[in-house]
DNA sequence: ATCGTTCATTTGAACGTTCATAATGTGTCC
DNA sequence: GGACACATTATGAACGTTCAAATGAACGAT
């Protein structure tokens, strides 16, 4: 089996010999350009572009005993997979090369992730630390990395214990609040509510900016109603909440697809979204940019930045910050609240 | 500062003492077990368990002088991430394990990728080669990475030059042809289509199955329409499409996008989806399974699987295959083509 | 002239693994 | 009994990097 050779590639020694200088010159021109002198530290780089040298991120690890990766686990199990989870990791792959180091994601079938998988990960030197996702209440994953002394942040509230504080999450009631007023704003008058069933966190936590902005900007509190992540019971659950609205009424939603549900409800009797009835969504899914609907984007990029720092510090040995972090979406406009025949004051 | 102190991390030496045994003799316990005699064997293999070793991979890949590990680029421009996206790299991610590799994600924002980015990770070490998504016609990375001499295999064909072979696809055809076949068992005699704009190689594929399986099957070819991957430009291409059409048609469409564009014309116009129309989308989306349309799954799993070996192939020097690999999709049935009550023969 | 001080650079060692090769023991065959 | 094949285990070296410590040179101050 003739094995494929590289394409050759330098190593600190072929630029040393190059430039004329020794490996740890090289090292130092390349991670502490104050110790080299000028006209050596310019000699060392040139030859470093010309034979297009990069430190083999390998021999680093080892010697570091340091994986300069983060992992994160991507939800395999069937079912419906969170509509911000690949812009997320986006987010966190760009994030990552700011903090020297790059993601390495994982999945499994099970349906509830083992702690050995993260540990086997780490054994090999894989990677340093986690960032967690869709973390809920009585979630094993915090007491087990934090046990097992491995460094983690999670994007999402952990629930169990306010003593931890390795997470950041969305201002879920801060986002309702302003897309109440925005529909202020915008003219209407009585907002009614479509979220999650109570007893979610998440959502329990966007109803109560929804009432507290109802309340701030003096409008009418409309009615409410509750439905799963899931499209038909969306639409059931809207068709009772239109019932007692009128035209000229706005619903907030806990997420996008209630939003779409509202939508789909509104059009099938009649009612103009954003003309006769105003309509905000939750996380500024691919769903609410496809049906235009107005909705809450999560800041990932700053959620993403955020979290890769503080599994840094963690590594760094920094003291724990004080709390978690929150974030304010910001509310993109879609037709579902402002038509192009803008809504005048009656 | 005082660097948090790794959990202690057993090495081949630890192992190798606790089982009186030289490194080597460790290290062929795990990887050629062949070589070792019963005993030893299962008496390293227990000190293994008991010290929870695992081999750094990084110490490995500096042996080996391979990374263990393929790149993926995360479209991150702004604008709509492939709907299959985040799927296939969890297929990707979860057949890697089997091909002893990991995927490592990248991203840039800027519009157009760069060779010098693939090109740094390789050099680097950081992996071996690249799985490529959303390959185009003229798309110059198959030509830079073939040059650079970094193996790779494509989601999608390489279009410019049938040389190429390093590719898996969807069948494109097969699929559109399978939901006419599965329209006409269902009961409707005329199919329609709604694809995009002529050119695309992808839509032109998915075209040519509908029209093949329109004859095969015996039915009447209905009208068709284009419109481009936007779901108001799809509304409106579908209005125009069912103006052509009657209760009891069916419209076979190239993406599930354009399929949900159908359905809500058909819902704006009174026509039950399933009852009054049947409509296919193509892709197995997430889109399709919220609004419940009857779609082309891709297999992705078959072909992440496929394309790993591909990679694997090159890098161990195996011949290259003669031809690119076409996968079948399965029709996965929603309520857009059939409803509980059921289509009878009239 | 001698001694310290500072700065730029070099050298030896180590991170953990596996390849190539050597050493050891175990029979087998004439 | 000795030569040979074979199975099993052990040793040295190397992958590419960076840390810690050593070397050498230049410069003042004494």
């Amino acid at each position: 089996m003739l094995n494929m050779p590289h394409p050759a590639r330098a190593t600190i020694v072929d630029v040393a010999r190059a430039a004329g200088v020794s490996r740890q010159t090289v090292s130092n021109a390349i991670n502490s350009p104050e110790r080299v002198s000028p006209d050596t530290l310019s000699r060392v780089l040139q030859v470093v572009e010309e034979l297009n040298y990069r430190p083999s991120s390998a021999a680093r690890t080892l010697r570091h005993q340091r994986a300069g990766a983060v992992g994160t686990e991507l939800n395999a199990v069937t079912g419906t997979p969170s509509e911000v989870a690949l812009p997320f990791l986006t987010a966190l792959t760009l994030a990552a090369p700011g903090h020297a180091c790059h993601m390495v994601p994982f999945a499994s079938r099970e349906a509830f992730p083992m702690l050995s998988g993260y540990q086997d990960m780490v054994r090999r030197r894989l990677v340093d630390a986690f960032v967690l996702t869709d973390t809920h209440p009585a979630d094993p994953r915090p007491d087990w990395l934090e046990q097992a002394g491995i460094p983690y942040a999670s994007f999402g509230r952990i629930y169990d214990d306010s003593s931890r504080v390795w997470w950041a999450d969305v201002d879920g009631s801060a986002g309702t609040s302003a897309a109440v007023a925005h529909l202020a704003e915008t003219g209407f008058r009585t907002v009614g509510f479509l979220g999650w069933p109570a007893g979610s966190a998440v959502g329990d936590d966007r109803r109560l900016g929804w009432l507290a902005g109802v309340e701030q900007h003096g409008l009418a509190l409309g009615p409410e109603a509750a439905a799963p992540q899931s499209l038909s019971q969306a639409i059931s659950a809207a068709e009772r909440l239109l019932d007692g609205l009128a035209v000229g009424d706005a619903v907030v939603c806990a997420s996008d697809v209630l939003a779409l549900g509202v939508q789909q409800a509104a059009l099938a009797r009649g009612w103009r979204p954003g003309r006769d009835i105003g309509i905000t969504g939750f996380d500024g899914s691919a769903t609410a940019q496809l049906h235009d609907i107005s909705t809450l984007v999560q800041p990932l990029d700053e959620i993403a930045e955020h979290l890769l720092t503080v599994v840094h510090d963690q590594l760094a040995g920094a003291p724990a910050p004080t709390q978690g972090a929150l974030f304010l979406p910001t509310l993109t406009v879609g037709a579902s609240t402002v038509t192009t025949s803008m809504k005048g004051t009656p």
